[in-house]
DNA sequence: TCTCCAAATATACT
DNA sequence: TCAAGTATATTTGGAGA
């Protein structure tokens, strides 16, 4: 059963409280002090989400997606900030440059999200993992002098675990687990650590006696299929055994590109809905122009006044990269939404997918 | 009944 | 309690072979 497998060095480079950190970069007087950068909705003072804050707050236990409300009565003199993702995705992009030239070639990098990559390594460190740590601390080192902002590291034979290792050590650490070293590392961690499982994969394992990743990893592949279905049901089994073959996808952007917002009031006003979603529909375009993608779907999401969520889809005939195409396309599927239910909207949300490279064909005219 | 693929939902992460 | 935004993965369901 055990497969032959090429050795690799993979390293994960995950920003610490990305945000919050550069806020602190570019305001040295939030020192010392809990940062909040808050995703607020247009309804003013504080209607919104926590986004990321620093280890002070976390302190205090505010966390990620913390309605903004609730992370102010839990530390009051905290500093809460607005996003400014147009000022990271610049740090960003400067971060990954770093990264990619630290990689064996293009093909060894892969930016997961806006504050974290994967590089693969193994030619440049021959394979060794004390070399590769050193590389790691260089890695580090450039970073915090070219942009004064520190990282985690994790180092090990594949995406799954050096991404299980940077989160090991935080923040500004470096944690490398050899191929040998890989199953102890797992060993007693519990299921919701495995990278891909969340709230309710986790309960699920609850459910038939699983907490543990070794629990995990010797549980029967058939009895994970029956439960997971499956493709599931075998990566649950790979992964607890700390085996994940998938390679890096190289640099290639998103399958698809999103916007989504908050209206300011729940409401079905049709004008209202519209000068959001053309909004929307803009950042996407100009986002899809800048990457040079066409699309050939799209969905519109909107997320009902109790919360619940819908989507409807459409697929053309052809790939465009069209404004009008676009917003025409929502508005239809947009009336559909509003005739199919009395509820008030409370966001919506319009997502581009099936992309491909604009080179080459022109527009819709050539077809 | 199998396969393809479009549509819709579920899940994860920050 | 109050409750954002982005992206990927999986499931569902209908049409044609």
């Amino acid at each position: 059963m055990e497969q032959f497998i090429i050795p690799r060095v993979i390293v994960h480079v995950d920003m610490d409280y990305f945000y919050a950190a550069i806020e602190e970069r570019e305001d040295p007087s939030l020192r010392g002090k809990a940062v909040v950068v808050c995703m607020y909705s247009n309804r003013g003072e504080s209607s919104g989400a926590v986004s990321t804050s620093n280890y002070l707050a976390r302190e205090t236990g505010i966390r990620s997606a913390m309605p903004c409300k609730i992370a102010r009565s839990k530390n009051p003199d905290a500093v809460f900030l607005p996003v400014r993702k147009q000022l990271y995705e610049q740090v960003s992009e400067k971060v990954m440059t770093i990264l990619r030239s630290n990689a064996d070639n293009e093909e060894g990098f892969e930016k997961v999200s806006i504050d974290e990559a994967f590089i693969e390594i193994t030619e440049s460190c021959k394979n060794d993992y004390d070399i590769a740590k050193d590389m790691g601390i260089r890695i580090k080192e450039e970073i915090k002098a070219n942009e004064n902002i520190t990282c985690s590291v994790g180092i090990a034979p594949n995406k799954l675990i050096a991404k299980m290792a940077s989160s090991f050590q935080k923040p500004d650490g470096i944690t490398v687990v050899r191929p040998n070293d890989v199953k102890d590392f797992l060993k007693p961690m519990p299921v919701k650590k495995l990278w891909g499982i969340g709230k309710v994969t986790e309960e699920k394992l609850y459910e038939i006696g699983i907490r543990t990743v070794s629990e995990l990893a010797s549980c029967d592949v058939m009895e994970l299929i029956s439960s997971f279905g499956k493709s599931k049901g075998m990566w649950l089994k790979n992964a607890a055994n700390g085996e994940d073959p998938t390679p890096l996808k190289g640099r290639k952007g998103a399958d698809q590109i999103g916007r989504m917002a908050s209206l300011e009031h729940d409401s079905r006003n049709e004008s209202m809905i519209f000068l959001l979603l053309n909004e929307l529909i803009g950042d996407v375009i100009v986002k899809a122009e800048a990457r040079k993608v066409y699309f050939r779907s799209m969905t519109v999401t909107v997320i009902f006044s109790d919360f619940k969520t819908s989507t409807k889809s459409r697929t053309l005939s052809h790939a465009v990269c069209d404004r009008n195409i676009l917003m025409e396309t929502a508005k239809e599927i947009m009336n559909k939404f509003l005739e199919e239910s009395a509820m008030n909207f409370r966001r919506i949300g319009i997502r581009v997918e099936d992309l491909q490279e604009s080179t080459g064909q022109k527009n819709i005219f050539d077809f």
